[in-house]
DNA sequence: GGGAATTTTTAGCGATCACTAAATAAGAGC
DNA sequence: GCTCTTATTTAGTGATCGCTAAAAATTCCC
């Protein structure tokens, strides 16, 4: 639920309701409705966080690598439609700031691992730029994931946000 | 107060408090809630919006145009503090569904601006995705902005995404 | 079976939500 | 100044919010 509607709008009743039992029991459980989110988030980060290390060993060159990336996060956040987007990337951006902090926290082990990634690929003063803009990108088709687009839509576009990575990798190869 | 927070995070007591009225004051004037925040819009889009059209006129070249428009964006969306990122493409994302139909409704006159001049400037079966990669790159603008990343981290990665531009317009030159 | 520990529920709590009927105050016209 | 109209406030409404003390039910161990 957290993830089809985000943390603000689902409420402690309805989580309750869903998991037949009363508030009192889901609190000894998990100690308040933030508990039971962290959770959630750890467990989508086990079953159905996008694989970032595998997508990117698929392809000895960077950009290929990386626009694989792009593509499998289109597909993935738009295969399930009751659980569209990034859960992670979405809850960054919940209106509960301890919400938000904890979806952060989650969302930085994804954004090192595409960190390391481009260090050990392109120039080192291209590194931040080129990690900002695959972020931006994959915040962008989750979001768009979660209003509704199609997959092929996401994919058209992830296969033009390659177009860029082609350019930057061969100047940082160039230089 | 509608674009630092969001339209869920608002509530009629902070609106009343902020304007120095009680709510059937607010009521009498707007309607609803609902109803003060598309006068809001509405005011945004007249006073605070991106000024696309004026932009994507700065450059013959499509490409420099477009990467303009991505530039001013992240210049735009991180240049005031308290009102950070797009309004209305973060309003497309509210909880409450009403809101978000009515932002999205505002929305679509910017985005056809932009399919109109990526019309005018690209191969037919080339458009949509460079215009879903166009808005899926502000989406993302807009929400880093809104995390509190820097103007210049935007700009980086902004002329990273003007490099796929360029190759999607010399491909419909040459096409 | 009995008692203690654990789990779950009942029955709320104080606060906030968007909104409103009725009363009061302010403004306009004579 | 008086009366009528308009604007604003007072004093709530019913619903939902995240959460909890106390009571009841269940489980475990002897």
């Amino acid at each position: 639920m957290f993830h089809a509607r985000g943390y603000d709008a689902v409420g402690v009743a309805d989580l309750t309701a869903a998991l037949d039992i009363k508030p009192p029991s889901l609190y000894a459980a998990y100690g308040s409705k933030l508990g039971l989110f962290e959770r959630a988030l750890q467990s989508y980060v086990e079953t159905d966080f996008l694989p970032v290390g595998e997508i990117l060993a698929t392809d000895a060159d960077p950009a290929r690598a990386l626009t694989n990336l792009f593509v499998a996060a289109a597909r993935h956040y738009t295969r399930n439609p009751e659980r569209r987007g990034c859960m992670i990337t979405e809850a960054m951006r919940a209106d509960d700031a301890e919400a938000a902090a904890v979806a952060s926290a989650f969302g930085e082990r994804g954004s090192k691992i595409i960190h390391d990634y481009i260090v050990a690929h392109a120039s080192p003063e291209a590194v931040d730029r080129i990690l900002d803009y695959v972020l931006v990108n994959l915040r962008g088709l989750s979001s768009f994931a979660c209003l509704g687009h199609t997959a092929e839509k996401l994919v058209g576009c992830s296969e033009v946000a390659g177009g860029a990575l082609k350019a930057e990798f061969a100047a940082s190869a160039a230089g």
